[in-house]
DNA sequence: AAGGTTATCTAACCATGATAGATTACGGGT
DNA sequence: ACCCGTAATCTATCATGGTTAGATAACCTT
């Protein structure tokens, strides 16, 4: 009347999601099939629902991993501006994939005031206090400047090759005084 | 020996893209299948492929054309740069499903110098010309911080009801005189 | 060793993008 | 008016992917 032992859930997910990562990274989104990831993990479809309800909370689930991460890249460095800045825009062009699935793909991450994943939350504070003395709304700018020059950057949007000066205009337009 | 008059392609390609454009705005890209389309147009299927070789063209075809709206909603209003700037934020709110096409799903536009089509420089331009003295880098800048708002606020990642706020901080930001 | 519970696998469903081959509509030439 | 050939359209199909139902197999307890 025992039975089967249940698997490692835990240590399921993490499989899965870190396969699906570097996947995407080398081949693209496109390449992340339910039967792809589960033929390399060497188990069939079927097992992948056991971890994830569907392909897209599989995605999610890279998603929120990599805020955790861009959290962590972020507090690796010092608070200064400029730092976190350059912290933010490096990580986001070392894993573009993972910044795709995190802002661009479809995704059913809740950013809502109370349900938004503290990997979220502790991304943003690790923006926002690059700017101490900034208020929310700064901060959202702030934030919009990186996103923007991060994204814009990895579609093939801006001049090869200036995005240390853009970073300069950045930081400085965001840190110094203004007068009149 | 007289062939079956060819159909008005550019008038078929109008069609479809204006019908995909609709149906992405009212129910997401996800319900823009060809299927639907041709269902929808009272053809079938293989029909759609003498307008557009696949569905990425197709979705090509709708940024493409929304570049071009974005750049006449520019144009629309005086060359201010809070005109300018707030006709940016409008017109991506208005339109958020064309605004993702134009930069958030996957895409087959070029964008490297000489291939860029026009509409895409069109639109770039009237953000640059609401930025008279600046150079490429600030115009880059700027563009990144319209871009940055407005994707996040799209995402539902910025709190609500401050887009004005916002734009007001961004714009002293890129206008204002600095000291030190 | 046996039984029952549950994880896994096999097999399939359904929707989609895309295409090959049959069919039909057109319009000039007789 | 009637063929005839061209090319556009339609029917039918393939291949792939997400997802799920039902069959099978593994494990633990007794």
């Amino acid at each position: 009347m025992s039975p089967r032992p249940a698997p490692d859930l835990n240590q399921r997910r993490d499989r899965v999601v870190k396969l699906a990562r570097t996947l995407a990274e080398s081949e693209g989104w496109g390449a992340v099939t339910m039967r792809r990831l589960a033929g390399d993990l060497g188990v069939t479809q079927p097992v992948l629902y056991s971890a994830f309800a569907s392909r897209q909370a599989l995605v999610d689930a890279v998603a929120l991993d990599g805020f955790d991460d861009l959290a962590a890249a972020l507090e690796a460095v010092d608070s200064s501006p400029r730092a976190r800045m350059r912290a933010y825009l490096d990580h986001a062009a070392a894993h573009p994939r993972v910044y795709e699935a995190m802002f661009s793909l479809p995704s059913g991450l809740t950013f809502a005031a109370e349900a938004t994943p503290a990997p979220l939350r502790r991304a943003f504070s690790g923006i926002r206090e690059a700017f101490p003395g900034a208020d929310d709304t700064r901060a959202e700018v702030a934030w919009s400047v990186l996103h923007g020059l991060a994204t814009l950057h990895a579609g093939g949007r801006l001049r090869e090759g200036q995005m240390q000066a853009r970073l300069d205009l950045a930081h400085r337009l965001l840190t110094e005084q203004a007068v009149g």
